[in-house]
Formats: C-alpha cells, structure tokens, sequence
DNA sequence: AAATTTAACTTGTAAATACAAGTTTAATAA
DNA sequence: TTATTAAACTTGTATTTACAAGTTAAATTT
C-alpha cells in the first residue's frame, strides 16, 4: 500500500464536505489554526491542502478573511483531470464501449509527437461513447503506448472510467497534461454517434496526459456535443 | 509601491529565462538548493516559485530527477489568465476596437448571475477584435460592473491589453475566474468579424474573472476562429 | 451618536531544520 | 564482465517559529 499524505488526506477530506455541500457555497471555511488543531498537523500543512483546493476551484482565499467555498460547477468538468464523473454531480453519466481496446500500430502523423518508445511498442486503441441522461455527449477516442500493461485489452471498461482501471490495476496516475481545443463541423461518422446533424459544429479536443510512471501517456480525441451542456473550468 | 515577495522574483527571473529560451526545453533547471545558493533564499521560498512555474505549465518536477522545462505552446493561450500576448510569442497580435467604452445598462439575462451592487451601476461594455498576423481570430466582448473605475471610458485601448490598463492605471489584478466553453455556429454578424461563413463552427468561451477587488468581476464572451489556431492549455 | 483607534483575529511570506523517497552514479562483490 | 550494493545526489513531506499584511469587531475618544 502506498502511503497517503497528511496534506493529501485533508484535501480529500475538505474536498468531500464540500461537494456533498455539507460546506455550502459562500460558507467560510474553519480557519487554518482550527484545522491545525482538529486535524494534528502544522500550519504550512495545512496550507498545502488548502492551496490545492484553491487551485482546483473548490474555495476562493481570501487575505485577513479566510476560505471561502466556491460553488460548485453544474456543468461537465471535463477540462479538469480529476473525476469526471463526480464533477457532473448527481447526473446519469453512463459508458458505452464503441471499439473495444485492440493493440494496433500508431496513425500516421498522429496528433502529438511520439518517442522512439512508444512508436516501437504500438498502441491501444478504444473508442467509447459517454452518455448524459441518455443523450451522447462525448465520443472518445482513446490512445495508451502499449508498455507495461499487460492483458488490459481483456479488461471490462463498462461503465468504469479509464482512469479507475489504470489506478487500480495498474498504480498508474494522471499527473497532469495539455490540450488542444477547437472547434469542427461534424462529420458524418461523429455525427451519427453524436446523434448530430454532419456540419453542425462539435467541439474537439486533442489531449495528452502525463502519468506518475515515466514515459506513459495517455492520449484521447474527444469530440464533444456542447448545443445542451458547456465544457466548465475554472482557472 | 507595491511590495513583490522573493518567490514572486524568482518566478519571474525563471519564467523570463524560459520564455526567452536560454533554459530550452528539456533542459533540467538547477536543483533546489542550488537555486536557494544562487539566489539566496531558503529551500521552501524556491520550492514555492518552481511549484508556481509547475502549475502554470512552465516546467515539470520529477521527484530524484529534478525540475525539467516544459515546451512552450506555440498555439494561443487564452485559457489561461496571464499574458495572453506573451503567450503568442513572437508573432504579430494586434487589437482593433469595434466598439469604444461605453457604459450601458447590463443586457436581460446576463451569461452570469449579477450581485446587486453590479445590477444598480450598470455596465461599461466594449467590443474588440484580435488579429493574428493580420487574420482575425478572436472577437471579444467585454463587460465590466462600472465601480471605481473613474475616466475609463475616455482611455484608448488600441493595442493594449484591458488587463494591462486595469493593473496600470486602477491596480487591478486577475486572481482567478471561471468559463465556459462551447463550440457554436457562426452568426452573421460573428462571421463578418472572423470572415468566415455563416453557420461555420466557432469556438464560444463566456468568462468570469475575479479580480484583487472586491465585488469587481470582469466577464467576456468572446469568439474564436479555431480554423488554423488551436486553443492550448495545461492542466 | 459618530468617528477613530486599538486589539484580535485572518491569511501571506520566509527562515531553519529534519527526514522520507525516488534517481543516478560510483564503488563493490559475485 | 555483470550484478549488486552503497553513497550522493534529487524532490517530497512535515515541524517549528517569526513577522507582515489585510479584515473585522470591539473599545475608546471625540
């Protein structure tokens, strides 16, 4: 078992009252001494835990006065790495599989540049179809080098985030990325998953995330329907 | 005068370094300590300028290796906050004002709920276009709640960024803020700006900015020709 | 009563120190 | 030579202490 930080451990624990809105929006957080206190640990400590709340939108700072709980995002968080599915709160966010995962070579000219590595080991490919209350939002997809993974292509990816398998069956775990957003007319193909008319305007996002093991990224085109639901982020 | 803590220098001495590539990318950043020899300050100070560098996409820390700089973007960076023009680089971004300052009462149905206070004072509303190299690519509507912002109707904007008068000439600074993004398509008052036809797909991004100023939010709408530019970001 | 000052909070910055954990390199042993 | 071990790096986590700076509310003065 891997050992969890102090700081880590907070953050979660801050990060779960808050989203279950046992801390409501524009509520003030207990001061950072109080947090020393009820949790035993030191102030830059807890510092660090609220720092990262700070930066990933879940309260505002505010010197002399405190931390404010920010609220919380009704749209779909899909900018930010952490939990898609707990970002889009109480919805019926379902996964359907489209290609299950095969080992094939990379495209030609592929989106970003590969290493001598991963274009040497290949690739797993996967396509998946995201659903919000039954209408697709997000055609996904999904590239991974084919490096220290073994039988995942036999892996059930329903309804589970790829993500969630990587983590658990493979301590694999995103450390952040970049990404590319545009905005295309549909094709035919993407619009018959995305049940859109072919031409009406979809956005796309070409993303490359970088992992807690070295030389592992992911690497997924999505394809996102935005007439109903926006993309949110915070910055 | 405004005082700038250490970490803030540091920061900024790396990041000028980086931008201007005398740290290329890949080029492993002096370690910790050495940073605190040569700067002379202590390992947490450091710590807080390279985790500040980290965060904003600069660099990459790898725990036993060492701070790794972090390529640049080459496309636009608009979703972040900080310097949209140093984010382009080298290349020719210049702005032309559609419509000069003026102050108008806030449109039914705003794309953000208004505090009170911003409903009573009314809007200062403006219109620009950003041209990359001569082609127009984003067309930005701005829209400011009109506190304590004496004279900024009479200002010129030409070539200048809205930030960059705000912070000079009424100390204002961005924190932080909140957007949205869509893919739209394009209208025909949309298209005659970014010369593209209408119902071609657009890229619409609605902010909100929080500023060091309390109750002063600034908020945008902006369209964007995603045709040859891509939007970039890290996360 | 109203304005001002003071005190008691809050978060922000910074130092000095210690040990844990991951990485690389050099020394050692098989 | 090859494999293993140890040492010397690197960043990560955590404590303790101190003061600066912004905010709020109570006490004081006018």
């Amino acid at each position: 078992m891997k050992k969890v930080p102090q700081y880590r451990k907070l953050y979660e624990t801050l990060r779960k009252h808050i989203v279950e809105n046992i801390y409501k929006e524009g509520d003030l957080l207990p001061s950072e001494n109080e947090l020393c206190k009820l949790y035993g640990m030191t102030r830059p400590t807890v510092r660090q835990s609220l720092g990262a709340l700070a930066n990933d939108g879940y309260i505002r700072k505010h010197q002399g006065k405190g931390s404010i709980v920010h609220h919380l995002p009704r749209e779909i968080g899909i900018l930010s790495v952490s939990g898609t599915t707990s970002a889009v709160g109480d919805r019926n966010l379902r996964t359907r599989i489209i290609t299950k995962p095969i080992i094939k070579p990379w495209d030609e000219g592929f989106m970003f540049p590969l290493s001598e590595l991963e274009k040497e080991s290949g690739c797993i490919y996967m396509e998946r179809l995201r659903l919000l209350d039954g209408i697709p939002i997000f055609y996904d997809i999904s590239y991974i080098a084919n490096v220290n993974l073994p039988r995942i292509t036999s892996r059930q990816f329903e309804d589970k985030s790829l993500f969630q398998i990587l983590r658990d069956n493979y301590q694999v775990e995103i450390k952040g990325g970049e990404q590319r957003i545009k905005a295309i007319p549909s094709s035919l193909k993407i619009g018959r998953f995305l049940k859109i008319k072919r031409g009406e305007p979809v956005l796309h996002l070409e993303r490359k995330m970088e992992t807690n093991v070295d030389d592992l990224f992911l690497y997924s085109s999505i394809y996102c329907n935005t007439e109903k639901y926006s993309i949110y982020g915070t910055f």
